[in-house]
DNA sequence: TCAAAAGTGTTGTGTTTACACCCATGA
DNA sequence: TCATGGGTGTAAACACAACACTTTTGA
């Protein structure tokens, strides 16, 4: 029960975001030409969830993003020179919700999953498994509505789900179940973009909370 | 990035296993006459599933359990004196398996899961969410194999799901799901304890493999 | 021969999948 | 009027839930 040697803790973030049809993650340059994970060191006075919006904020601008603990990441070997125990979180934004306070800071950049750049430590395998949890708790919770941005059309939120799953999906049936989770309603307004007929436009009954369906 | 101020990192145990017909945690009696998980601070040459497994050792005897990590803990709050994070992890043995290398240590006991007695720190908190992980993984998972000695009989598997999950079920409809599933075979061998005709013994294809279902 | 648990199929119900056409709009 | 995406129902396949009797053994 007793506290040991040099032993640093970091809080990591793989931030998500769906962004030209594509799910992509925000990473920070390094001066070798490797990329991370926003992130970094945990003061003493901070709690974990705190030090991870900190670091994703002052690193990156963004903030207000739904947030959940990942993994903790503690060999020995992951680091050369020091003890590093990095407790790993992912993110997720709605990329309407970048415009407003991301700083397009340089040696910051959106990278799309399925073509990373090369990466420090072991955050290749940090985004492979935030990857992997991500995609299943689609199947299983309403966690895709926090890609979404306040108000948003069933088609906007199909095309998300297709983007995560990397696979076609069936309107009417989509339609059907996600209705059928009463998690959305109908804000009664119409979204007149576009030269066709003009979609409905939902919203979360409670954004921020993702519950668990089915 | 930079390391902080005195900070320790733990790892606690919430081992669990299937003693009279019920869901029991090991737990560790303090001084106060409050229990604690098993688990202890962290060396900065280990590993952390190893130092999960070191202590759960030392304290109590029990090794050769499955592990899995379950959630790093690290409120400020959540310890009066030092800034402590915990890395929870649970842990699964057959009853089967504890006469062999349980010590019967003094300020050792086993608490069924529904009558606990009062915990340090939020250890409470700790075991009520490995319970609910643990629930959970039952229903997709072939973890309640874990549970199980090495050969054992279909009614002691639903016996097993019975207990953790609170509610009876079918026998015909459970041999269908779990022979389906595709990880037990028949040894062949009879189990001829019992007044009762004998029951045919399984055991795991890959054991000390979870493997995910339906 | 009795008690006690092992073992075994079928039927109905609900859920999931597959599938095609009309609608409203802007250009 | 044409192109574009929005919006809608039904039938077939499948998965899940309910249910009762025969078998084998030890006492």
């Amino acid at each position: 029960m007793s506290p040991s040697n040099p032993l640093a803790i970091s809080t990591d973030v793989v931030l998500f975001s769906i962004r030209n049809e594509r799910l992509e993650v925000l990473l920070v340059a390094l001066d070798s030409g490797c990329w991370r994970l926003p992130g970094g060191g945990m003061a003493a006075d901070d709690d974990l969830d705190g030090s991870a919006l900190y670091h994703l904020e002052q690193q990156t601008g963004v903030r207000g993003v739904y947030l959940e603990q990942l993994y903790t990441f503690g060999r020995p070997e992951r680091h050369p020179s020091q003890r590093l125990v990095s407790v790993a979180y992912y993110a997720l934004v709605p990329s309407e919700q970048l415009r407003l306070c991301e700083p397009q800071t340089a040696g910051l950049d959106w990278f799309a999953i399925t073509w990373l750049p090369p990466l420090t430590l072991d955050h290749a395998a940090i985004i492979a498994l935030a990857h992997k949890r991500l995609a299943a708790k689609l199947t299983y919770s309403t966690i895709a509505l926090q890609f979404m941005p306040e108000r948003f059309t069933l088609s906007a939120l199909q095309s998300v789900y297709e983007t995560i799953l990397g696979a076609a999906l069936d309107k009417r049936n989509f339609r059907k179940r996600v209705l059928a989770m009463g998690c959305l309603e109908a804000t009664g307004e119409l979204d007149r973009n576009g030269n066709h007929r003009p979609a409905r436009l939902y919203r979360a009954r409670t954004p921020g909370k993702v519950e668990f369906v089915k």
